[in-house]
DNA sequence: TTGCATAACTTGTATATACAAGTTATGCTA
DNA sequence: TAGCATAACTTGTATATACAAGTTATGCAA
């Protein structure tokens, strides 16, 4: 059986977007949606509770639920579009570039990181990203061989987490983040753009599929003037 | 009653935390576990549910729920330290300095991002944020004078959330964050210890009460080498 | 021994019920 | 009219049951 309150989720979610019903209104109560989709009120909860995480509405105990301001936020750019890491002037134009895409063997810090064997054969990509024409964004990925056997350039190109999805039934499950700045080096001023700019913003992150096992490692480094994070933080317990 | 799914909660995380129960191994199944603390299974899962959404546990249908690796992340030093907002090296010493505290009338840019009437009442609160001795951030707060009356220095100079939630009664619901780079201004350049840099990572933050009014705007400098942010991102669907 | 069906686990989804707790409108009483 | 108790909503928590779906160990059969 499909999810059903990943279903009734999903067209509360469009209603919010297409505005539908809009910000500072109230959704229907649980007991009209649970009438409504012929399901039960557990049901319903656990669609509003997802609505709630991802921030389209608030619940309010005794008043009902109301929709939060849809701050429309830009595409995403990086390579984990599924999260919330995003870059701003995603009104222009954007490319990817494979600038390289070779298979190595594991050994030191990479080795390290993706915690594997030494000598394990993992695949090593690099990506330039330009907006406007301008490279501002240049993406180093590392991801074991074994578990993306198939990559080429041209799904490098479009984005691997579709493949993954789509050909191999792989999912990824979660991410560890790290936002830093740091000198640029050599190596990022001859490949990107960088006028005068002298630091970039690097993003690290850790990608996990399923069963814990880390997949992916990316080293992500922007143009301070190009990069842009949002973020929406509910409070836990 | 006290809520029990959150004492359970409470009760995993620490022996997660302290090593009870180590990085890798399996907790006990649910029907152990509702067993254990006397209760029904739904009541587990929503402790279990808590646990994986803050990166304790990773569930596997089939298998059990695994202990994922814990990250000791330093103490926040921002405003927001419910939030996932970290800065580093906080081994070193960490000093809050209120540089200043005013009753301001709203008008221009803060009435029209707290959402006032112009001439409404709001504290503007600056404090610089030393580390080892060093300043090195510097936080602009602007908040509801009718929400929270008796903000005074040593209250700012603690943490303006504990006298919220223990003195008010209110409760902070969640936030939006924002983070970019932004050339440093001849005010910051005069308040902060910035050596030779020239541009500051600028977090600015809208909180929310759980009724979704908007009850504080922050404005967050960094000096880049001092700042640093971590994220932990949990797929929805 | 090897292979395979199966049983016995695990978590995931859906339903139903009951009561607690917070909010709002109703309508009676003074 | 003004004030207040109350009824009728809302969401929050807890419990019980049933079956689906994925994993692992058991044990029989070849």
């Amino acid at each position: 059986m499909e999810k059903k309150f990943q279903a009734i989720y999903d067209l509360l979610a469009k209603e919010i977007q297409t505005e539908k019903i809009k910000a500072g209104q109230l959704l229907p109560s649980e007991n009209e949606l649970t009438e409504r989709f012929a399901t039960s009120r557990e049901t319903v909860r656990k669609a509003l509770q997802l609505l709630s995480q991802n921030g389209y509405i608030q619940k309010l105990q005794g008043k009902g639920s109301v929709v939060l301001e849809q701050d429309k936020l830009p595409l995403p750019v990086s390579g984990l579009t599924s999260f919330k890491e995003l870059s701003r002037s995603m009104s222009q134009k954007v490319e990817t570039c494979v600038t390289s895409l070779s298979c190595k063997k594991a050994r030191g810090f990479i080795q390290q990181v993706l915690q594997c064997e030494e000598g394990t054969p993992i695949w090593e990509l690099h990506r330039l990203r330009k907006l406007d024409g301008e490279s501002v964004i240049y993406d180093k990925d590392f991801l074991l061989k074994e578990l993306a056997p198939g990559i080429t350039e041209e799904i490098a190109a479009d984005s691997i987490y579709d493949y993954l999805e789509q050909e191999l039934g792989l999912s990824i499950s979660y991410a560890k983040k790290e936002v830093v700045v740091e000198e640029a080096q050599a190596e990022d001023k001859a490949i990107m753009d960088l006028g005068s700019y002298q630091q970039l913003v690097v993003v690290r992150s850790a990608v996990y599929l399923e069963d814990t096992t880390l997949f992916q490692y990316t080293e992500s480094k922007h143009r301070p003037d190009k990069f842009r994070f949002v973020d929406f933080a509910r409070r836990t317990k």
